[in-house]
DNA sequence: CGCTTATTGATACTTGGTATCAATAGGGTA
DNA sequence: TACCCTATTGATACCAAGTATCAATAAGCG
């Protein structure tokens, strides 16, 4: 889905330099993520991850989506179908485009949003850590196809 | 809470107008969401409520903050407590800021998220029709009393 | 003041997510 | 490579937020 590279080996590299061991549902789950066309509820990841792997446990999909967030290689969508949906984090792209036609996350560049926090903080006063910024609409291919 | 002036009464004209009853429960719930100083889950609507109307029915405070919801008369807060708190509309200051120490909400002036959103659009083709902006940080007052 | 029906409250239920704990398997060491 | 220690897993029970149901209540209109 992401229109940039993700790569399945850093993530590892992440939750093994995290001091965390590397096992096979990690790999399997992690693929599951970083390849998805679509973003991924906890409960979707699980369908999809027993295909391959019949004997994955509910509980460890969310343990293991708790930890990739908190690693921040992933991150929660707040949108429209509720707020329990995943895409992998680019950090660059922070601005987030959702698609209600098709779906699909669109990922844009961040730098316009930086500048918004900056001015923010000027006006207002305060200190600003952390941002989430979402559009929604119809994706330039759904226009088309309309 | 917000810095703006909200008048309760508009919100009763409001459901009325809108076709639906007014009712005792509605008048109640919609004074707790106005003059709360801080954001209002279901639940904590429903603690508020039954102080003053002790036999006021749990399903009834979910139904009711999804059709003020609904009417655009209060929002959802996408937290870093959960998605589930709502703050009053105002239509005009569409930007959120949430204080992470004190957990107020400020309203910031929607024109920089307009301008960024008419730039989005036209350098990524899709069509935007909903927008959702929310900072996070130490507000003013918690940065001076720290 | 009645009559009609939208709304309410009690209750049961569903869904998304957690806590527990014995069994399994990473990965460091010899 | 074999062994050990313990982090991680899977099965299960549990919990909390939210929803469906339905009989009882109360807006609001004539
Ligand atoms: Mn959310
Ligand atoms: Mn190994
Ligand atoms: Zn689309
Ligand atoms: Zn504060």
């Amino acid at each position: 889905m992401p229109n940039n590279t993700i790569n399945p080996e850093d993530w590892l590299t992440a939750v093994d330099e995290s001091g965390f061991r590397v096992t096979t549902v990690q790999e399997s789950l992690i693929d599951i993520f970083a390849h998805s066309e679509y973003p991924l509820s906890a409960e979707q990841a699980w369908e999809i991850a027993r295909q391959s792997r019949p004997k994955t446990g509910r509980a460890t999909v969310y343990r293991m989506v708790e930890k990739l967030e908190k690693l921040g290689l992933i991150r929660r969508l707040h949108g429209y179908q509720g707020c329990s949906h995943f895409v992998p984090t680019l950090p660059e792209l922070m601005m987030l485009f959702i698609c209600l036609s098709c779906g699909r996350a669109d990922y844009l560049d961040s730098q316009p949003l930086n500048d918004l926090i900056q001015q923010s903080e000027h006006i207002s006063g305060h200190h600003i850590t952390d941002s989430r910024l979402q559009f929604f609409g119809a994706c330039a291919d759904c226009q088309q196809n309309a």
